[in-house]
DNA sequence: TTGATATTGAGAATCATTTGCAATAAAGGC
DNA sequence: GCCTTTATTGCAAATGATTCTCAATATCAA
């Protein structure tokens, strides 16, 4: 059972590489869950499906869908890294440092400022990562709404 | 020979902290050289001038000075984090694909991007992180002045 | 000077991620 | 379908960055 045209394994063959049940099933997973998931929780996500997948190949898939363009990777909270399927939007993330939300956002004013940086530096930008910290709604009113504005 | 009033101590004094030889070596090379340097770059430039600091040492003065707000970490190579002392102005990072050179810049437009998403989504932001990443001029030089807008 | 304790150096420990290698399984040709 | 080639996998060992343990040391207040 799958697609009519299987997109997927052609994008693969494309570059020569091998569309395996293990990456579809990550791919699947990944885009299910569509949060932000690290290579441990992706991992335990996974076996769930297929018990025999290894943790190995896991980052190796992530390694390649990234290559690919299909997944990205994200440093998000200081520590590991975060993986998320790459839908279309480009969308950047405020993470709460209190409970670790992440929220989404677009913001059109970075391709504005990277068209800025761009002319002045005389670079040429393949990639923008605006990241947010700060407190969350809910983690405010726990915390009687101080803080917002030190550090 | 030490400053007049030795604002340094006063401000890990403050915190109940102790201002050591080692403390003040390290800071003192991130203030000079003032790029933006890996735990072991900073470890080779401290050992030159105190032959017996470890490495653990560094990390930890890292992480107090991180805390203290005197040095601020960067993950610009995906890889392993950078440091660099604070000075004033918020800025934001270019890190050249090619080269990996590091080019600093200020971007007003981000105060308004945290502004909106602060308040569309009720969060209250305390930091706010902007990396691009690209080719600078020299590697579009080299490279034939082509790829400049996938990945 | 002295005592209390924050900090250090050294090395072991940890965590996330990568790699070597033999076994396995896709994709292509028959 | 059956074979062949070789990309991919699983496992375990290796790595690299960072953290921790603990006894020894140095800072600071009294």
């Amino acid at each position: 059972m799958m697609a009519p045209m299987d997109h997927l394994r052609d994008t693969f063959h494309a570059q020569g590489r091998r569309l395996t049940s293990q990456r579809r099933l990550i791919l699947g997973v990944l885009e299910e869950c569509d949060g932000h998931l690290d290579a441990e929780a992706l991992f335990v996500q996974a076996r769930a499906r297929d018990p025999d997948i290894s943790l190995a190949t896991v980052y190796r898939t992530l390694a390649v869908l990234k290559e690919m363009g299909l997944v990205e990777e994200h440093s998000l909270g200081e520590e590991h890294s975060h993986y998320e399927a790459v839908h279309g939007q480009p969308h950047y993330h405020f993470v709460c440092r209190g409970c670790g939300e992440v929220i989404e956002f677009d913001a059109p004013l970075t391709r504005e400022i990277a068209r800025d940086v761009s002319e002045q530096e005389g670079v040429c930008i393949t990639n923008v990562r605006l990241h947010l910290s700060g407190y969350c709604a809910r983690c405010q009113d726990e915390m009687g709404a101080r803080i917002c504005n030190g550090e």
